[in-house]
DNA sequence: ATAGTACGATAGTAATACTATTATATTTGC
DNA sequence: GCAAATATAATAGTATTACTATCGTACTAT
């Protein structure tokens, strides 16, 4: 990663603010600020005047980038999906074998967050931990049929399609690789919240076993040895 | 179904309701149209005082029932698992085989709900549908542990624990039971959502498709011929 | 006949989720 | 280096939400 994504910018659909926050030192502090916040207070809590007093602005300031709260976590999950969608592609890219492409794939998806410099206000395991809680809210709407013919989702669509022509490549015959691509994105978000809260209803408790219990899941399904 | 359930109140902790719904007839319509209104608008712009609107009651008289709109919705949700519960252990308690067992429980938990006629102030349809679309929404707060330990979400555990169960009865070496539960359960409402609002993520079109998909899944996890 | 409970009506509060306006500060273009 | 454009801050204001509190009335149980 590291020097690499340093001059990457993420694409964001640019329906989703009213100014590009990637675009001056306001936009960032809102961002970066914006994702501990929501992380601290829930994103029911979360409000645009407590994030202009954290950051030392005005509430009035902050719309003047997104119309409200909701777009910016649809922007932050945006964001999120793409810097995992970049990991995904160039983590996977130069292997041949389809298994163990595959394999990287799902690696790659559940693992555990760890901090990525590139991106120097954001904090992508504090980000991870929004998308936990908070992914779900973003489409749980009554709006979600009309954002996603916006475009509002197309990121982590895209992901999943990636992840589902890897799994046709490793069985062209099985009947529900976009159901199944769709399960591991989910799934995976959920056994961590089930670690965090319910413990009594997952196995994961180690830092690599939800990778191991999809990694499983996966290849059983394929019918195919997990080699390794 | 039918008769059998007719006699039997479905217990629901005490601590989520202030007063006991079902003990009136104005905490029966407080159910019956809050499942309705709830569908009708989704959980964010739904209100009691709009509710006290459609059932010509006051705002004030339903705060009575329940504290916050947060607490219906433990209740709903609560009733939904509970419901879900007595048909899974109905109809998967005269099997012997273990297979045919957890094949049965699968069905019934991914299944298309039908209407029971058993609660006749409680649409079970409709309230699928709250669950497909809110019940992240009951559980993704601030406030998880504490109201965990508060046993707001027991039922569901419980549902969760009784299948997890079937499926350790089919292979006692599988890993992950418990953890493969969760996704069944949660998977399931996924799909579901999926299937009705991002057709392109899921290949489960037809009425039956999520319990086949979710069968497979289970039996290749647990390396044992799907049998039927 | 009376005490208790349930419900409805009204009022009131603090916070939310904004919009609008105006003033000031900063940047940029020439 | 100055004017014009742009960005931000400050303030005010609105409708709605999410409640709490009080009071009067109606029904109900003894």
């Amino acid at each position: 990663m590291d020097r690499l994504l340093r001059s990457i910018k993420l694409e964001i659909n640019e329906k989703i603010y009213k100014k590009d926050p990637q675009s001056s030192e306001l936009g960032k502090k809102i961002i970066e600020h914006g994702i501990l916040l929501i992380h601290e207070l829930g994103f029911e809590d979360f409000t645009f005047k407590k994030l202009g007093i954290q950051i030392g602005s005005n509430e009035s300031s902050i719309y003047r980038y997104f119309e409200n709260k909701h777009k910016l976590l649809l922007y932050l999950t945006s964001w999120y999906w793409g810097w995992l969608e970049y990991q995904l592609v160039f983590s996977t890219n130069s292997i041949q074998d389809k298994n163990l492409k595959l394999k990287k794939a799902i690696e790659v998806i559940t693992r555990e967050i760890e901090e990525d410099s590139s991106f120097s206000y954001i904090n992508e395991v504090i980000l991870n931990k929004i998308i936990i809680n908070e992914y779900s809210k973003s489409y749980l709407t009554k709006e979600v049929d009309k954002e996603n013919k916006e475009g509002y989702f197309t990121i982590y669509k895209r992901l999943a399609d990636r992840l589902s022509e890897m799994i046709k490549l490793v069985n062209p015959e099985y009947s529900f690789p976009t159901s199944l691509a769709s399960t591991i994105l989910e799934g995976s978000l959920h056994q961590y919240f089930l670690r965090d809260h319910f413990t009594s209803l997952t196995e994961c408790k180690e830092s690599n076993s939800v990778t191991l219990y999809f990694t499983e899941l996966v290849f059983n399904s394929l019918n195919i040895k997990n080699n390794g």
